[in-house]
DNA sequence: TGTACATCAGTGAACGCGCGTTCACTGATGTAC
DNA sequence: TGTACATCAGTGAACGCGCGTTCACTGATGTAC
């Protein structure tokens, strides 16, 4: 297959970086080869440097590009409810479900990349792509808390992701044992208490 | 240095599992190679399968001795405070410290490991030592609730320990950013609200 | 206690393998006339 | 619109490298007498 147009070019740079924000997700950034990644996308591994400067270029591309998506999926999830309080309450039991734990592939990439952008040296391109796609998620967390000052809403909702992500991770790394759904169900109830503790004080904007 | 003494080679492993306990939480466990952790114990590879079966099983090895130094460093800490409150809250407080996100290799190994272990494939020697050694932890955290029944209790300590290990990953992966220590002080902050609510609301033993 | 020798902990070269990256090559695409 | 040719997207062999693991070897340890 030499010689695609550009049409087919751009369509298969959109293919790798789409395989990459799965596989990445679900394998870890050094969990993948530049063969596996160019191969899901049905192409040879030679044509990548091509579309891409370095692995670590592409892995950043992809951690935005699945950013971008959650980000999306989240306010079109939200836009579906009728009231903030009902919007957190789901967006808290789809993170919190069996679906999201069994799926890291598609679900959020900041539970799936969190280790690894840990272990990434400073300055990396990686690094701040992790970092720009996780406030915005965080932004939206606190969109939906009550009618508290802006600070008070952004620290319930730092508080909520590291709920929602340790909950997850613990949960994945625990998978098959009794304790993996019980971990899902114990963060759920604690969430919710206090999302309905939190309402009872403060039922409606002053 | 041939023929080590039987004393000697003793001591030898014990360096090794060391070196790894610590290494392999900073790096991850395919983060360091069997020339890395053998060098750390000051010794040259070739030796490393007379100690060990399989790079896989010091892994698991490792684990179970970081976790078993963890659970030892939890309870002495624990004694230290005259009840389980202000232990819970101790804990909870030097958990999320600048110091242990700093720290990887000597601070709680479900942290550190839960992203490896949830990419190991089922029914490995790691992830078998990864839930055992959370397990304990998670028991160490239930017996430090409110006197709620031992369900509820539980419950709690899932719920906490999801939200600490989150908010220590969150905090690792945008060390250097301002929102880093934001998270640590965000989680701190809403989990000491959530004891101080319990312990209002049920004050002493029925 | 002293001697002879088997054991075996640690060494370092070597194995096959997969990695990220490079490059000469192919031939359809896209452009200049 | 047709033709001639330069461009360049994708191929697959090859690169150096580090990995986990193996193995012949060394020589002090530890044991049998």
């Amino acid at each position: 297959m030499p010689r695609a147009s550009k049409l087919q070019a751009q369509s298969h740079r959109r293919a790798i970086t789409d395989a990459s924000a799965r596989l990445m997700r679900e394998r870890g950034i050094d969990g993948v080869s530049v063969v596996d990644l160019m191969g899901a996308a049905g192409l040879t591994h030679g044509g990548f440097y091509g579309h891409f400067a370095s692995k670590e270029q592409l892995a950043a591309e992809a951690c935005t590009h699945a950013f971008t998506e959650s980000v999306e999926r989240w306010k079109t999830r939200i836009a579906a409810h009728p009231d903030r309080s009902a919007a957190l309450l789901a967006l808290t039991e789809l993170y919190l479900s069996t679906r999201t734990r069994d799926n890291p592939g598609t679900s959020c990439p900041t539970a799936a990349l969190v280790c690894d952008v840990a272990r990434e040296p400073m300055d990396t391109p990686v690094r701040a792509a992790f970092l720009s796609g996780t406030q915005q998620l965080v932004d939206v967390l606190a969109s939906l808390q009550h009618g508290d000052d802006a600070e008070c809403a952004r620290r319930k909702a730092l508080a909520q992701f590291s709920t929602l992500v340790g909950a997850v991770l613990l949960a994945r790394a625990t998978a098959g044992a009794a304790v993996s759904d019980e971990i899902l169900r114990a963060a759920r109830e604690e969430l919710a208490r206090n999302l309905a503790g939190d309402g009872a004080s403060k039922p409606a904007r002053p």
